[in-house]
DNA sequence: ACACAGTTTTAGCCGAGGCTACACTTGCGG
DNA sequence: CCGCAAGTGTAGCCTCGGCTAAAACTGTGT
């Protein structure tokens, strides 16, 4: 029964994973992540058309203008983004730091995930999930293996 | 500027990035993350005390029996517990089925991570997250990975 | 100057996933 | 067999993140 050898398997390997808190980690990741993809987007968006609008953003992550609408106006409250009236969309100083160091971490998740040989399109649809989880220990592993197989391979 | 650089580092990772409906996906895996998370408990809670209760589950999860409980329904509306009454919470075999590959997935992840160089306790926490995001393909690469690096440390 | 197209905002709906307070079962120990 | 603690369920609240429909604003061309 290769079935049972593996169920067995699976459980002692879970069994010695330190549960502290994991879960209540995780859903703190969920709650910053969709602030983490705007200021991304908006700063992507800025740097490509000049500016950022609720349009712009509607298409980016296929979702409505009117969703797109209520989230900008929870990230404002959260102090990451301005906009006044019918005007275009800003990063704050806060809002700036934090699309940097998310940007710079989404980058080295993708190419960390090229490195280790998904190809382009998955590794660009998973690293999209997987930025938002990732610790800073994990990440500078991440980067450092990235390197590596960069150097190696040229 | 050693900012500035960075910055254009950044940009033209980012820019070559299939952009693809990747957030779509991303959305997708949240809806069934949750269940995920909640049928790999029940089967190790099975497992471990012979039965899983919904209290069981709210101390593992750290939250309210309350959410519990209404977590329990809409997953047996899905077809993956069942539960009567003030009785215990039983895997249908489709949550079993997901259950295993869940698990199975979860540990692979987890022992990628280790084989990275990361530590346990962060591994375990970071596995959390990220094992919700992670493609077949993805999967297949990480545990080629964890092989290699546990043969050569054998 | 003004109509009209495009953009933005508002109103109001939904389900998921969190909570507290309270009510109801169940299973024991005395 | 009864009472009480623990477990389970219900009622009702919240925020987030999705939607459609409709209203309000803006800016451009004639
Ligand atoms: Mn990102
Ligand atoms: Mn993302
Ligand atoms: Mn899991
Ligand atoms: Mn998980």
């Amino acid at each position: 029964m290769k079935n049972k050898s593996f169920l067995r398997a699976c459980v002692s390997v879970m069994a010695k994973l330190p549960k502290v808190n994991r879960h209540q980690r995780t859903r703190a990741d969920h709650s910053t992540e969709l602030a983490e993809d705007y200021v991304e987007a908006v700063a992507e968006l800025i740097e490509a058309h000049g500016s950022c609008r609720v349009t712009d953003l509607a298409e980016y992550f296929d979702v409505s203008h009117v969703t797109v609408n209520r989230a900008v106006a929870r990230f404002q409250r959260a102090g990451w983004v301005t906009t006044k009236p019918y005007g275009p969309i800003e990063l704050t100083k806060q809002g700036t730091q934090l699309a940097e160091s998310s940007r710079r971490r989404h980058a080295i998740v993708y190419q960390f995930l090229l490195a280790l040989g998904v190809d382009e399109k998955t590794a660009a649809t998973d690293a999209e999930g997987i930025e938002h989880h990732v610790s800073p220990e994990t990440l500078q592993r991440m980067e450092q293996f990235a390197k590596q197989a960069n150097s190696k391979s040229r």
